[in-house]
DNA sequence: ATTATATGATTTGTCGGACAAATATAAATG
DNA sequence: CATTTATATTTGTCCGACAAATCATATAAT
């Protein structure tokens, strides 16, 4: 009998030590900027090593909740929402169904700002969509130049005066040009097909709706600009599908 | 002249040895399942002791990166993508500003997802929300009991087939029932406000949006079921606003 | 010869101590 | 009182040791 494999469960001790110390800021109440006890009181009051304690405290430096400083002891700090998401999204080490399911969280995201688009846009705001797409060149194919595809998106997602979804947009973009780049000669036929449609949108389209304030018209056509990647999603998804259960 | 702190710039050799490590993992173009080095072959060509390396993998560990297991080495892991999230989004360690972020985030994100759920949705689905919404008790001024709250919104995110965007809203709901809890005294006049004027959406108004097919509907009306939070948001951002000015 | 057991070796997990670097505090000096 | 010096404290880094788990090998039993 094959046992199934219980769950890599071995907690560490240094796990249970993460675990601990969050618990503690969350039952002291202890805000950003408070102090917390030395190092040598904590491992002591825990019972573990130092270098135990260390380990754990390395992993909330690395989520940016404590900050410390040599004789003047570690404070809580407040956490980058997003910050553990930067190290993690590199598109050479997630998997296909990763970065499909960014891709659309991404593409959703960019259609839900529609509306905080519309409310917050300053006439400045459009002035700078408009250079951004007069120096912008588009490729054959429904392609921008990379430096204009970033810098016309960011800016939407700037508009919105939301920082994390500003910064949501910051780390998953190079998701976008890499799917762009290995797949390219599966977007490139759906593509083609589109053009040959007329259902290409582009950039200035889009600009030329926030100019209207045409929320309705804005956000068709922003999910037409997407249209390819959709269509290409649901497409792998189905080929993955099948193949799961073939293998069975 | 007060010199201008410069940034906790100490970067640590930990912090050194984490980027290297990625750097290493990427070049190498490890794939997940891919064996690493142990640890005495890794601090040895890193020229650093093996407590600061340990440091490092245990960061590496959390963000479920890599696994190790005794005498079997450390082998690259699938992270998960909101793995870093979910340890700091906690209502009671971030500050306001971030809780709004995020409430503005979850928002814009539900209503992203509108054309997918259409695009997915199946009978089976209409009779699980038809289902939570008949045992949903809806008490006054807008609010759902917390299970039934939770339950529907969830639902429609699993409508999506996309896990990354279900993780999120699990992550996120619990900034939603604090933000609700605590600032409800804020949130009650405008519910009652919204409801005089009769503007208030429901999951049953939800619903049969979607039984009907109607995503325009569906759209606007999720968009009013948000309102008050929409509402919120903005004036607490101009008291923010205010008082930052006021400061200097 | 094959299987089962025992032994050894390897790798991660935990512990403890030591020292360096930075800096807040106290003491000494003018 | 102001300034400099000395001291103490706290984090950062290094080293060594052993325990626990488990893979590999050798030995014994059938």
């Amino acid at each position: 009998m094959e046992r199934l494999k219980i769950q890599n469960n071995s907690v560490t001790l240094v796990d249970q030590v993460e675990d601990k110390l969050l618990n503690y800021f969350r039952e002291k109440d202890l805000q950003t900027g408070d102090p917390i006890p030395n190092e040598m009181e904590l491992s002591a009051s825990l019972g573990v090593a130092r270098s135990v304690l260390r380990e754990a405290l390395s992993r909330l430096k690395m989520m940016g909740m404590i900050e410390t400083r040599t004789r003047r002891g570690m404070v809580l700090t407040e956490p980058s929402i997003l910050g553990g998401m930067r190290r993690v999204v590199d598109p050479r080490i997630l998997g296909e169904d990763a970065l499909f399911d960014i891709l659309g969280f991404r593409i959703a995201l960019e259609v839900g700002i529609c509306h905080d688009i519309f409310r917050n846009i300053t006439p400045e705001d459009l002035e700078d969509l408009e250079e951004i797409v007069k120096v912008g060149i588009m490729y054959e194919n429904n392609e921008y130049a990379p430096f204009s595809e970033f810098a016309f998106h960011t800016k939407l997602y700037k508009i919105t005066g939301n920082k994390t979804i500003a910064e949501f947009q910051n780390i998953v973009h190079p998701v976008m040009t890499f799917v762009k780049d290995k797949f390219k000669e599966y977007l490139a036929p759906i593509n083609m097909r589109l053009q040959e449609e007329g259902r290409i949108v582009t950039h200035r389209d889009l600009l030329r709706y926030l100019k209207d304030d045409d929320e309705d018209s804005y956000r068709k056509a922003l999910e037409q600009h997407f249209e390819v990647y959709k269509i290409f999603i649901s497409k792998k998804n189905n080929v993955n599908r099948q193949q799961k259960t073939g293998e069975k």
